[in-house]
RNA sequence: CGGGGUUUAGCGCAGUUUGGUAGCGCACCUGGUUUGGGACCAGGGGGCCACAGGUUCAAAUCCUGUAACCCCGACCA
C-alpha cells in the first residue's frame, strides 16, 4: 500500500496489529456481529451479500459444468459416520451431537454434520446400479458445524456455511480429472472475481483430508504474509465406495465400485478477501464480488438542482451497476469515510460545481485517486474504471506474494527465514513426513503444498540432505 | 486445551484503590442551521453495573463461585 492519508482513526493500523486491524474491519464494515453462541456468528446483510454473490458466481461454475445442487440431512447417525476409519479419526474431535429429542433420549444419537461423505455415500449407494448412472455429479450449500476451540471470524467459527460437491465416476480416471476440474474452477474463480492469485498444489499425507487419498489445495498469501488456505478437492479413489457399497454393474455386466471426489470452499473466502486487500481505512472490495459496486453522493444537496441531478446520475449508473444512491442528511465527509470503511469500489461525487460543468468526480477505493469526468459519458468511464481496478487489485495482491517469497537451501536458510520473514518459503523435502514434522516442530512451519509447477532449487531434501522428491511451500497458516 | 485480558446505555469507556443519588463521548429521537474528507446549536429518551451466592445500615465498588467474549500459543475449511 502506498502512504495513504487515513480518514477513519477508529480502525486499529494493520501494522500495529493485524488481528485487532482484521476484527475491528469485520464488525466496522457491517459484516458480522457476534452472538450469544460461542464461536457463531450473525452474519449481517452486508457481510451475507458477498456470500450470495460468491455463491452466484460459483453455482454458475458449477452448473455450467454438469453439476446439480441437492440437499442433505443436517444429521448424521454415529454409525453412518463410524463407517470409514480415516474419516471418522479425523472428524470425531470436532463434531457436536444430539443426544435428546424433546426429553427423550435418542436410541443413536445423532451428529451435526461437520462434513457430508457418509451422507452422500449412503445415498450413492441406494440410487447407483449401473454405468448408466454415472457420474453423479452433486453439490449442496449448506452450513456446516465443527466445535473448533478457538474461533475467528469467517476464518474458523464453529459453524459456517460453505458448499461442498460430491461426485461419483466409474473409474479413477475421470474422478481425478473431476479433481482437478474443480480446483481449476476455484483457482479461476478467486482469482477472476477475487483478485486473489493462488497456487495450485497437492497437499502432503500429513495435510491431506480425513479419508482422501489426495487432496489438491489452492494456497494464497494474506497481506502479513501468512498462508491461507482458500479451497481444496479432494480425490478419494474407491475408499469411501468400499466402506459404503456403492458398486454398479459396468457395460460387461461385472460389479465396480465408483471412485468418488469432493470438494469445497466456504465463508472463509471472505476472510480471505478482507486480508487479502483490506487497508487502514477498511474493507477493500473487488468489483466483481462488492454488493455495491458505486456509491453516488450529492454534495451540497440542499442547494436548487443538486439532489435531481446526483440522482439522475445515479440512475443512469443503477442501469448498468450496483448503485447505492446516498441521499440521507449526513454530510459528505461521514459518507466518504463510510463507503470506504464498506470497501465499495467507486465513488462518484455530484456537488453544484460539477453540475454547473456537466462533470462528477470518481474516487477509486483501491488507492485512493480521484478523476473528474464528463457526465456524457460516464457509464462507459464507471466501466473502464471498474475493470481497471479489478485488474490492479489482482496485480497488487500478486506482487505482494512475490515480495514475500522466499527459497531456502538448507535447514538452517530455512529456519533463519521462518523466524525472521512471514511469508511462502519454496524448499525441496525428501517425502518423508519425520522431516515435515520436524520443520514443523523446530521452525515453526506447515508444508502449504507440492505445487503442480514444480521447480528444482538442489537435488536434496531441506531436512534431512537426503535426495529431494519434490519442491514444497511451507509456511505459517491460518 | 494451556497463558493473559475483559465484562457498567446500541458502541467505546470512566467510576472499583478508600462502599454512600449511575457518569462521559459517540450513536439514537425532536426542531432548526448546514453540506467538496466523519458539521453545529437547542431540547430529549435510554442502564437488574455479566450471572449466582455471601459480607454490610448500605455493594458497580469488598469476598466466593460461575459464564461469556477477546488476544497469544498447540490442533483444524
Amino acid at each position: 500500500m502506498k502512504e495513504q492519508k487515513k480518514f477513519v482513526e477508529d480502525i486499529t493500523s494493520m501494522d500495529v496489529d493485524f488481528a485487532k486491524w482484521y476484527t475491528d474491519i469485520v464488525k466496522k464494515a457491517d459484516l458480522i456481529d457476534y452472538s450469544g453462541v460461542r464461536g457463531c456468528m450473525v452474519i449481517r446483510p452486508y457481510g451475507y451479500a458477498i456470500w450470495e454473490n460468491i455463491q452466484k458466481a460459483l453455482n454458475q461454475m458449477f452448473k455450467e459444468t454438469g453439476h446439480e445442487n441437492v440437499y442433505m440431512p443436517m444429521f448424521i447417525p454415529e454409525s453412518l459416520l463410524q463407517k470409514e476409519k480415516d474419516h471418522v479419526e479425523g472428524f470425531a474431535p470436532e463434531v457436536a451431537w444430539v443426544t435428546h429429542g424433546g426429553s427423550e433420549k435418542l436410541q443413536e444419537r445423532l451428529c451435526v454434520r461437520p462434513t457430508s461423505e457418509t451422507l452422500f455415500c449412503s445415498h450413492y449407494a441406494d440410487i447407483i446400479h449401473s454405468y448408466r448412472d454415472l457420474p453423479k455429479l452433486y453439490n449442496q450449500w449448506c452450513s456446516v458445524v465443527r466445535w473448533e476451540k478457538t474461533t475467528r471470524p469467517f476464518l474458523r467459527s464453529v459453524e459456517f456455511l460453505w458448499q461442498e460437491g460430491h461426485t461419483a465416476h466409474a473409474n479413477k480416471e475421470d474422478a481425478l480429472e473431476e479433481t482437478e476440474r474443480m480446483l481449476n474452477i476455484y483457482a479461476k474463480f478467486c482469482e477472476d472475481f477475487l483478485a486473489i492469485p493462488v497456487i495450485k498444489g497437492q497437499k502432503t499425507d500429513k495435510e491431506k483430508f480425513a479419508g482422501a487419498e489426495r487432496t489438491y489445495t489452492i494456497e494464497s498469501m494474506m497481506h502479513d504474509g501468512k498462508a491461507l488456505q482458500a479451497g481444496t478437492s479432494h480425490y478419494f479413489g474407491d475408499g469411501f465406495a468400499r466402506a459404503f457399497d456403492i458398486q454398479f454393474t459396468d457395460k460387461n455386466n461385472e460389479l465396480q465400485y465408483v471412485h468418488q471426489t469432493s470438494w469445497g470452499v466456504s465463508t472463509r473466502l471472505i476472510g480471505a478477501i478482507i486480508m487479502m486487500h483490506g487497508d487502514n481505512n477498511g474493507l477493500v472490495l473487488p468489483p466483481n464480488i462488492a454488493p455495491i459496486q458505486v456509491a453516488v453522493i450529492p454534495v451540497a444537496m440542499n442547494k436548487p438542482g443538486v439532489l435531481e441531478g446526483a440522482k439522475a446520475v445515479a440512475d443512469r449508473l443503477g442501469a448498468k451497476f450496483t448503485v447505492k444512491f446516498d441521499d440521507s442528511d449526513k454530510s459528505p465527509g461521514w459518507k466518504f469515510s463510510e463507503y470506504e470503511m464498506k470497501g465499495i469500489p467507486v465513488r462518484v461525487e455530484v456537488g453544484p460545481r460539477d453540475l454547473e460543468q456537466n462533470q462528477a468526480v470518481l474516487a477509486r477505493r483501491d488507492n485512493g485517486e480521484k478523476i473528474v469526468v464528463s457526465l456524457d459519458n460516464i457509464e462507459q468511464e464507471v466501466a473502464n474504471l471498474l475493470d481497471t481496478i479489478q485488474k490492479d487489485m489482482f496485480e497488487n495482491a500478486k506482487k505482494i506474494r512475490e515480495n514475500n517469497t522466499y527459497y531456502a537451501k538448507d535447514f538452517e536458510e530455512l529456519k533463519d527465514l521462518a523466524d525472521n520473514k512471514t511469508g511462502f518459503i519454496k524448499a525441496m523435502w525428501c517425502g518423508d513426513l519425520a522431516c515435515e514434522e520436524k520443520i514443523k516442530e523446530d521452525a515453526g512451519l506447515s508444508s502449504r503444498c507440492m505445487p503442480f509447477e514444480q521447480e528444482t532449487i538442489t537435488d536434496k531434501c531441506v531436512c534431512c540432505g537426503k535426495p529431494a522428491k519434490k519442491m514444497v511451500y511451507w509456511g505459517k497458516a491460518y
